[in-house]
DNA sequence: AGAGCATTTGTGAAATATCACAAACGCTCT
DNA sequence: AGAGCGTTTGTGATATTTCACAAATGCTCT
């Protein structure tokens, strides 16, 4: 009997230690563990296992689990998940971040996060009765933390991971995020929008300092929270000038781009900023506007060169909801299928003539000198491109159309 | 006790006729009821009851409800939520149609629509209860219905009730609508589009004659269905010749609106056709098409005029879309906003000077011409709009987005 | 090879757009 | 009333676009 209850609950009765915890659960489920606290610091891990992961390795060597892994976790939803359910949750590997494949469940009270125990599955796969095992280790880690954590110790999140909620979204109640903002020191104050500055490589440490460095000295733009993510550094701005936020960070784009060039070497950086908000449950939003606006400067490298603020994109705030409605009622746009399809025949570059021109304002000049031909051959193509495309250029609703259309398929294929 | 089951279900046992049974329904609910066949066709009401409506009477003395209710009363979904349920459906008045307040019900066998009960609130409104009484009545009428239905009369569906069907999107299964029309008599055949006849006034018996001559006696066009709905004539056209449905549509809306014109003297036409498909279940995205060119035409006369097809609407195909992005994301365009402030303080017409510039694509002599002003007038206005609206008339995106912009405001403000 | 076609380049004239400047107009404010 | 400002109109010079036509080039097909 009491040998059947042990088969059935071999975490039952308290442990001298967490460390001790973890071993049994490695032992019984044949699989290394890490057992983490609510800000992911390490708090035991299994010894009797070697082979592992990377990530496990930088979490027990820096007793914390790395910056880059915990984001990733946040913006593929995983912590969010695992912070709503008492269920282990299964976490496909993430190779970017040296993750492999693992289990993961959080351990609760009530609602209350107090850790997370962590399962690499380098061994085995674990079967639907090792999870059920691994519900009765996280009650038992439950009882084991409750100890750590005497009332004086309570939970505190760390800045990074705090900004990554609400960069996905995971914090909704406007007064709950401010409340949270002054506990981190942060006077919430103003607008503020979501600033991304994305490098050629990815930002190492020492690469950091030397953003750091600059945004820092500059006066004018203040970062609330930072967060780094492969090549890009994220930031929440504000800034305590009078003028419009927009164009404070506007100016400090360009100087900012001239100085690391100046100082650092550093070419290639683009920079965006998503939408300029007084509330930080937009925060997500300004985030995924200021990704938007990235995405569109490396598409259209020239013609978004001076563009930095999601509200001046324009018409590339647009493209994609038109492209979406295109999609769904099977639109093409006859005259850029028969002008492609010329192309293609005669090995002409009418598509591409059209594009420069409407892009170039219908300037014929501009566009003749643009694409290095002759003024004559630019009227001549612009001739057959009407005849083959059906256009006339004296439409302005036509012409739009086509401009957007040549945006679109840009963007989008 | 039996006068007890009697006043649980008065309705039991019965009736020698429908006559009867309407005339007892109307007694028990004090108020003047009508029988219908799963057509619409009168079966049988209730004498007893002076006061009535407008369109009671139309169906007592036509035999059959008029079709602009049946139209009326399929659009608003209520046709459809009967045929879904058990239940009676409360129906609020429909003055454009003559439909006082009422309550209605459906006779089903099993998933078989027979019949149609109508119980109109003049005299007082129905309780609760008397709803419950009125499901009994269902029940009663469905047996005399059943024995009605001898085997051999099945549902003979109307052409105008099927092509409402389809109109509204009641219909999804492309084999059962094309087994319906080849019932009905029609091939189903290659490519169709809905097209909208738009006239000044309400279309009555003598006019629809005079519009029936002309689209009939044209042989290109083939009208395969035909509803009225108040001053819209609405068609299922297909064509037997090989040319793009399209363009034949577009020679036939010009021919007939210049016939129209000259025989019978009425201008103001307007006309759209939706999508060009060829599955009938599409028939209800057609039809909202054709709505949209109709009321993108009406909207920007000039500028549309020559526009029939949803697929040549260009950019007005997706001014609604923006609009909703925009108004998400609470976009303003500042330009436009300044500029309209500043007319309202100095009462100039920089606004309109300014939509007029882009819609004649930025043709100078055109504008000018077209808001009779001196050609300097104009430059000067571009100027001090540029200046205002910080407009740089160079770029082409920001020049797209005010053209956008301008009509996204005059089809929403 | 060479006819046939589409394309590119060159030239010049006519139509349009752009710019600078001056004068006149109309409204508001003191 | 008249100064001040913004607006409109007029004139002329200059730049740009558009059009017509001719010639040269390049490619394909037989």
């Amino acid at each position: 009997m009491k040998s059947d209850s042990y088969t059935n609950n071999p975490f039952k009765g308290t442990f001298g230690s967490l460390e001790n915890l973890a071993d049994t659960i490695s032992e019984v489920l044949h699989c290394p563990v890490t057992i983490e606290d609510a800000n992911h610091r390490l708090l035991a891990y299994s010894t009797h296992e070697n082979s592992t992961d990377p990530a496990r390795i930088a979490t027990i060597i820096g007793r914390r689990v790395p910056e880059k892994v915990i984001n990733s976790l946040w913006k593929d939803g995983v912590i969010p998940e695992l912070q709503a359910s008492d269920d282990p949750l299964r976490v496909s590997s993430i190779s970017k971040v040296g993750l492999g494949d693992r289990v993961a469940i959080s351990i609760r009270k009530n609602e209350e996060i107090l850790g997370y125990i962590w399962v690499l599955e380098v061994n085995r796969h674990l079967s639907d009765e090792d999870l059920e095992l691994l519900k009765k280790a996280a009650q038992a880690a439950k009882n084991q933390l409750l100890q750590l954590y005497t009332g004086s110790r309570r939970k505190q999140e760390s800045l990074q991971e705090f900004f990554w909620k609400l960069l996905t979204g995971h914090s909704r109640n406007e007064e709950a995020i401010q409340d949270s903002l002054r506990e981190l020191g942060i006077l919430p104050g103003s607008p503020v929008s979501v600033l991304i500055l994305q490098f050629p490589d990815e930002i190492d440490a020492a690469f950091e300092k030397n953003i750091s460095y600059i945004t820092s000295v500059n006066q004018s733009v203040k970062a609330q929270l930072t967060a780094l993510d492969e090549n890009q550094m994220i930031m929440l701005v504000t800034s305590a000038l009078k003028e419009p936020l927009s164009e404070i960070l506007q100016a400090f784009i360009q100087s900012f781009t001239l100085q690391m060039k100046e100082r650092f070497g550093v070419r290639e950086i683009t920079a965006g900023f998503g939408g300029i908000y007084s509330s930080y449950h937009l925060t997500e939003k300004s985030y995924l506007e200021a990704l938007q606006v990235i995405k569109i400067k490396n598409r259209f490298k020239e013609a978004a060169s001076e563009l930095y603020g999601y509200e001046n994109l324009g018409i590339y705030q647009f493209l994609d909801v038109i492209h979406q409605q295109q999609s769904a009622s099977r639109y093409q746009n006859q005259a850029l299928t028969k002008l492609k399809e010329y192309d293609r025949l005669h090995k002409t570059d009418l598509y591409n003539t059209l594009d420069t021109y409407l892009s170039a304002g219908s300037n014929t000049h501009l566009t003749a000198s643009l694409l290095h031909i002759h003024l004559n051959t630019l009227t001549y193509r612009l001739k057959r491109i009407a005849e083959i495309g059906q256009i006339d250029f004296k439409n302005t609703n036509q012409k739009t159309m086509l401009y957007l259309d040549l945006k679109i398929q840009q963007l989008f294929y």
